[in-house]
DNA sequence: TGTACATCAGTGAACGCGCGTTCACTGATGTAC
DNA sequence: TGTACATCAGTGAACGCGCGTTCACTGATGTAC
C-alpha cells in the first residue's frame, strides 16, 4: 500500500535508528535484519525498499550513531567548564550503561575492523572528536594532548564495561576521570 | 581411531590456540567451528570431545590469549627500562597489526560483553596488568596512575586500529607511546 | 608371548535454526484526463 | 467532479547457506588373561 508524502523517509530513519542502538547494543553479526523489523512492526521484506544490503545499514547506521555522539559533546562543551562537562558525561556510569545510546567506537569499531568494513566515517569521527578536545585546550601540544585524552577516554570506557567487578569498573571510571581532569586544568 | 598417550592433549591445545587466534582476529560470532576444525585438518564432529561447547571453547581460549600476553608483558618487563619495554611493545605498529597474538581485550572484550559472558578471566587479566603497571611506578599514586596507563594503551590500539588513514593511525601509536613514556619517567 | 576385548579420539551425515536476500504480489494513494 | 490507471512501500513465502550440536559408527591402541 502506498503511504502519503514523507512516509518513507520516516520509516527509514526508524530502521537506521534501531539499527544504530542494536549494532551498539548486541553486535553488527548478531543483530538480525528480521527481529529488527519486526521491533518496528514491519516485515523483513521491505527492509530491501531502503537499503540495497545490511552493509548499507551497517554504514548508515555508524554515521547516525556518530552524529548523535557530537550532538551529545556539543552538548557538553556548550557548558561552563566544556572539557570537565565532556569527560564527565563520557566516563559516567550512564554512559558505561547505554552502550546503545553511547560513543560507537568501543561498541562496533573492533567488529567494523574484523568485517573489513573500516570507513571514512570513524576516521571523520575521531578526527571531529581530536579537533573538539584540541580546540579547548590552550597549549601548544594541544593535538598531541587531545590524541592522548581521547584514547583515555575510550581505553577507560571499554575497560569499565569488560570488567565485572562493579567496585573495579566504577573505580576506573572515577581514576580516568580525575585524571583527565587534572590534565585538563593544566593544559589551559 | 585411538591415539596414543597425550594425544588428546596435545590436539586440544591446538584447537584452544587456534581458536584464540581466531577470535581475536575475526571476532567470535564470525568464527565457525568447522572451518577453525577443518583448519587443524580434523572434522568438527571432533570438537565435542574436547569441549562441551563453543562457549567452554571462548572460555579457554580468552584464557589462553591472557596467558599469552602475560607471557609479552613478563618478557618486556624483564628489560632494562621494563615500563618503556612494554609501552613500546604494546603501542607497536607491530602489535596493531597482529590483533591474532595481541592483547584480547580491545579485540574480544566488546564482543563478550554483548554476549553477556563477561567472566572472571577478564577481570583478573586487568587487575594482572594494573599491578604489573603499579608496582614499576615509584610513586603515591601509582594505584591510579597504572589504570590511566593502562586505558591509555587499550583507547590508543583501539583507536589506531579503527581509522583506515595510515598517517592518523601512526600519529595515535605515536603520540600515545611518547606520553606514556613521559608519564612513566615522571613517576618514577 | 599371543589372543580377545574395551576404550575413545576422531569421522561424517544429519538435525533444526536463523541468517541475508529475492520476488511475485497487494492495495492505498497520487496523477491524468 | 468522477473515473481509470500508475506508483511503490510494505507483505510474506521461499531461496541457499553456514551455524552449533547430536549421534551411530570406525579402528588403532591399551589392557586383561
Amino acid at each position: 500500500m502506498r503511504y502519503s508524502a514523507d512516509h518513507k523517509a520516516q520509516t527509514h530513519d526508524r530502521i537506521v535508528k534501531e539499527a544504530a542502538a542494536r549494532f551498539r547494543r548486541d553486535g553488527i553479526a548478531a543483530t538480525g535484519l528480521q527481529p529488527l523489523m519486526k521491533a518496528l512492526g514491519l516485515t523483513h521484506g521491505g527492509f530491501y525498499a531502503h537499503f540495497k544490503s545490511k552493509d548499507e545499514l551497517v554504514e548508515t547506521a555508524l554515521q547516525a550513531a556518530t552524529n548523535e555522539l557530537t550532538e551529545v559533546c556539543e552538548k557538553a562543551f556548550a557548558k561552563h567548564n566544556p572539557l570537565h562537562s565532556f569527560i564527565d558525561t563520557y566516563l559516567s556510569p550512564a554512559h558505561r550503561d547505554a552502550p546503545e545510546r553511547g560513543c560507537p567506537l568501543p561498541t562496533m569499531a573492533a567488529e567494523l575492523g574484523q568485517r573489513g568494513q573500516a570507513s571514512a566515517v570513524t576516521d571523520r569521527g575521531v578526527q571531529d572528536r581530536l579537533a573538539r578536545i584540541a580546540a579547548t585546550l590552550n597549549a601548544a601540544d594541544a593535538d598531541e594532548q587531545s590524541v592522548v585524552m581521547l584514547s583515555t577516554l575510550v581505553g577507560a570506557l571499554m575497560l569499565s564495561r569488560s570488567v565485572e567487578d562493579p567496585q573495579l569498573s566504577l573505580r576506573i571510571l572515577d581514576t580516568a576521570r580525575q585524571a583527565l581532569k587534572r590534565q585538563a586544568d593544566e593544559a589551559c
